[in-house]
DNA sequence: CGACTTTGACCTGCGC
DNA sequence: GCGCAGGTCAAAGTCG
């Protein structure tokens, strides 16, 4: 759907010095593109990465989104993917099986969001702990997708990381399905504060994005050393040298949990969550999630 | 010792 | 029906 009635007011042409959030409708319940648009005076346009990096994706359509921050989606209904890879680990089958029963309805039709980011790290921490299971070069990008997934083995989620191949500096990360559990695992077994969360699910909320109260936007946590930066003006490198897993770790362990609440006030670097519908579908990863309406399929 | 990352192989789905 | 691409699993290796 082209909703671009859902765009927010700021948008990736925000005001100059304001940044704002923009959310692209969705028009599959659950799925949602959020783009967050920071004053930088860049070029950098967020839709543009998005669909830019979309573009190649034109294969199946599969389920294709974009990588984001957030955590999970709130997914209508658990049912969609019950087994997350099957119940059993069985094998390969099992995965594929997971996939897609219908061949209409492509492979998993969990909601998903995804999120553009800007920043030199890959995996973003978004206050879950995740687990990868897997990486693939992906034929429309130079860079390879990673996939991850929540380390609770109740959580289903599934999160995938891509880096723009327009804007190497931009990370898309999408996610797949809720998380089950209120509290958000922190790296060294530390929480997040999810009464901050709320002040995210606001957000979502104006966004219509089918977000659970339990869900909040984890680019918080890492954007806290990168909104420093951020600020600087940059559009892209907000970020310091590049924060591996590790560092972000240690950082959140040596911070509190405090900046998940900043992250609704101020973004970290910038972030851009494509959830909306693309009536066009086809654009890869967000097509399926969401499609921009504003923006082009290049 | 435990947890996580990395790499390769396998399977499914879709397009031609 | 075949081939291509994406997605997932499993095993091994590495690091804390």
């Amino acid at each position: 759907m082209d909703d671009e009635a859902a765009n927010f007011g700021s948008g990736p042409d925000n005001v100059p010095g304001e940044p704002g959030w923009t959310f692209v409708g969705g028009g599959n319940e659950g799925s949602g593109l959020f783009s967050y648009g920071f004053p930088a005076p860049s070029p950098f346009d967020l839709a543009d990465l998005a669909w830019d990096r979309s573009q190649p994706f034109a294969r199946s359509g599969s389920s294709s989104s974009e990588e984001t921050e957030p955590p999970p989606e709130p997914p209508p209904e658990p049912q969609e993917k019950p087994s997350e890879r099957s119940s059993a680990t069985a094998s390969s089958a099992s995965a594929a099986a997971n996939k897609g029963p219908k061949k209409g309805q492509k492979r998993s039709r969990q909601p998903r969001v995804a999120f553009m980011t800007k920043s030199e790290i890959d995996h973003l921490e978004d206050g879950y702990r995740w687990r990868k299971y897997g990486q693939k070069a992906v034929k429309s990008s130079p860079f390879p997708r990673s996939y991850y997934r929540c380390t609770n083995s109740k959580c289903t989620v599934k999160k995938r990381v891509e880096r723009s191949s327009d804007d190497p500096a931009t990370v898309i990360t999408t996610y797949e399905g809720q998380h089950c559990h209120h509290t958000v695992s922190f790296p060294r077994g530390g929480s997040v504060n999810i009464g901050s969360a709320a002040a995210h699910i606001s957000l979502a909320d104006q966004f219509k994005m089918p977000m659970p109260p339990q869900l909040y936007f984890p680019s918080l946590h890492f954007s806290l050393p990168n909104r420093a930066i951020v600020s600087s003006g940059s559009h892209l490198l907000p970020l310091r040298p590049a924060l591996t897993n590790q560092q972000l770790r240690q950082q959140q362990q040596q911070m509190p949990a405090e900046p998940s609440l900043e992250l609704t006030s101020s973004p970290p670097t910038t972030t851009t969550a494509a959830a909306a519908a693309n009536g066009s579908g086809g654009e890869g990863l967000l097509g399926d999630i969401v499609g921009v309406p504003g923006m082009r399929n290049r």
